[in-house]
DNA sequence: CATTGCGTAGAAAACGATTTCTATCGTTGC
DNA sequence: GCAACGATAGAAATCGTTTTCTACGCAATG
């Protein structure tokens, strides 16, 4: 391992001082003759010379990276975002910093930290934590932060959210279009403003058909111990409120899932367990994720448009950085039903 | 946005100098009085400092970052790869760059570029290309490359790799072991070492069976086009696959897929064709990603550890670092068949 | 008592780049 | 014919750190 040519190296071959090897090989606009340019190229060249971004971005103060955290990309929700986010960034030349907290708040907290001393010039979030002050010190040192899918009050941030409430309640409202009234929500611990506001919706909806809502149908699983970083907890979770359906008294119909992780483990546990799908329990998902599509029976969802949210998510980012005029600070993309074979239309309809 | 706080700022306040502070800030061994230290840390405190990582890993000459390039996060087969090398990365303090190549050979070769620029210390790479000068500049440079997946011939390489060659003789083993004599292979062009040795283990499988293999069994994918990054190209293939085999003259009884998500689009485009599995087709796949066990039916298929590979790779990857002796160069993971439901038990066995 | 060595602190060099400042041409304008 | 200007190039400052070098006082050693 020697030591790593310099600008300074090719200075010294091709005759020249380092301030215009510099101009030359980062396409500075400031004038080189045709034969230095070409002599300094060629030494660049010779030497197999590597710039060192660090140097670079240190003395420019861009370091062309920006952060995005999500709970973990394990969920195809979430490597969806990240793909459309990572998209739009390799257009602009940026790197993106990945991060899975894991829906840990702690580890969620030590990533922003590290964001800010990487010097990332913007950061994409879908944070576990409400916590304000964390974000705000982003705004106070002059970094964009583009917060997405969860709700967040009375910030003064750029958000790209989702109408969870209004997903919820068409989910709802298709089981009970389909003659559904004992109909039960299985979610993921109420941590987070998607999954108050999928509840929320899927209430109204039960309002609006006249069904009264019986509590014990809200099943609420467990706060999950990361132990296991692979393991896919919202399946398995899915799994675990499926033993805890078929272990009620007044079995309900009909369920709606936060998402379709967890549709997914709960179809697959009832399978097991000899309970069918749709025939003696309906299941809506959540998300529309590619193997909503295979599960048996396949999975009607809600979909999301998650691939988008990446890419909207990125594009306004980078708007924001180049100084845009963005007048919108808020954008909520919209659910749609899909309808596909995990629900049951109930003969009195 | 006002100028950023700097170890400059600390020194002047604590009344110190910036030595002083460096060596307070950074824990490092150089003994200063407690007095001082107590200062400065309370004015790195009142004045929210944080470190700039450019400046540090500059002078340090130590970037605390290692790479990782995969084909694409949207396959849950590299996901978990991933996952197992953040979660080794991230407890020895490291950050991961992750890049996602698409199949591409000439965004893996960029990639690979912006690594050596970033000045990471290590790269884990499943590799799309059998191009060798590329990592070559890397050794040259004295970083360490770890291959993984993809295996390497004649280079003086660290390598994690699985035995495809007896995963492919596996599956096709059970196959015939099942009464399967009309077997097919459908993959992803032969374009890596991964699925050249899994059609070779299958060859293998089938002349010891004294199955003679017919050579318009081997069912190739086309090169895909990348024009959405989002979209599960090989789910995709597996349903075109599937269509290619109904339109045989004599069909297969039974196939096996590359990868469990070739396998799913392929049942998945099956089932939608009214061709049952395993009753008409059987199918096993490769992988034994989690959604193998949720299509209809659920997959057999080879498991592949690749949480673990994820993991082994990068402690490999620190104890190279470390300077720590690793005298073993190359690890072979061991593949293991999953028996479920996609194939079925022919009636003469 | 002179020498060594340790504890403590700051000055200054260094990391690898970019960019401002100076300087020297040759050319143009009047 | 002289001032002004544009093109070109290098010297030197700079980004925010870390680390080497210097320095000084004080205790221990012989």
């Amino acid at each position: 391992m020697r030591k790593s040519v310099t600008i300074l190296d090719i200075a010294k071959l091709a005759h020249a001082s380092p301030a215009t090897v510099s101009r030359v090989l980062s396409n500075s606009s400031y004038p080189v003759s045709a034969e230095l340019k070409r002599k300094i190229k060629s030494a660049a060249k010779e030497l197999n010379y590597t710039p060192n971004l660090l140097g670079r971005q240190l003395k420019t103060n861009n370091s062309m990276t920006i952060g995005i955290i999500v709970p973990s990309i394990s969920n195809p929700f979430y490597s969806s975002i990240v793909l459309g986010v990572e998209e739009i960034a390799r257009a602009n030349g940026y790197q993106v910093l990945l991060c899975n907290s894991h829906q840990d708040v702690i580890l969620e907290k030590q990533f922003l930290q590290t964001m800010l001393e990487k010097q990332v010039k913007g950061v994409i979030i879908s944070s576990i934590s409400a916590e304000k002050n964390l974000l705000r010190q982003f705004s106070d040192k002059g970094i964009c932060v583009i917060s997405i899918d969860q709700h967040r009050e009375g910030e003064d941030i750029y958000q790209i959210n989702y109408d969870y409430r209004k997903g919820g309640f068409m989910a709802a409202s298709h089981l009970a279009e389909c003659g559904h009234t004992k109909i039960a929500f299985v979610t993921a611990p109420l941590d987070r403003p998607s999954r108050i506001y999928m509840v929320q919706g899927f209430r109204d909806a039960l309002r609006e058909s006249r069904i009264l809502f019986n509590d014990g149908y809200l099943l609420v699983s467990e706060i999950p111990k990361n132990t296991n970083y692979n393991s896919n907890i919202e399946f398995e979770n899915g799994k675990t409120m499926a033993r805890r359906l078929t272990e009620l008294s007044d079995r309900p119909t009909a369920v709606v899932a936060c998402n379709d992780l967890m549709a997914l483990g709960f179809i697959y546990e009832l399978n097991r367990l000899g309970v069918r799908v749709p025939d003696d329990v309906s299941v809506i998902g959540f998300d529309n994720i590619d193997f909503a599509n295979i599960s048996m029976p396949p999975l009607t969802t809600v979909d999301h448009p998650k691939y988008e949210m990446g890419k909207f998510s990125c594009g306004m980012l980078f708007q924001v950085l180049n100084g845009e005029n963005v007048n919108i600070s808020e954008i909520v993309l919209q659910p749609k039903l899909v309808i596909r074979n995990s629900v049951r239309v109930l003969a009195n309809c």
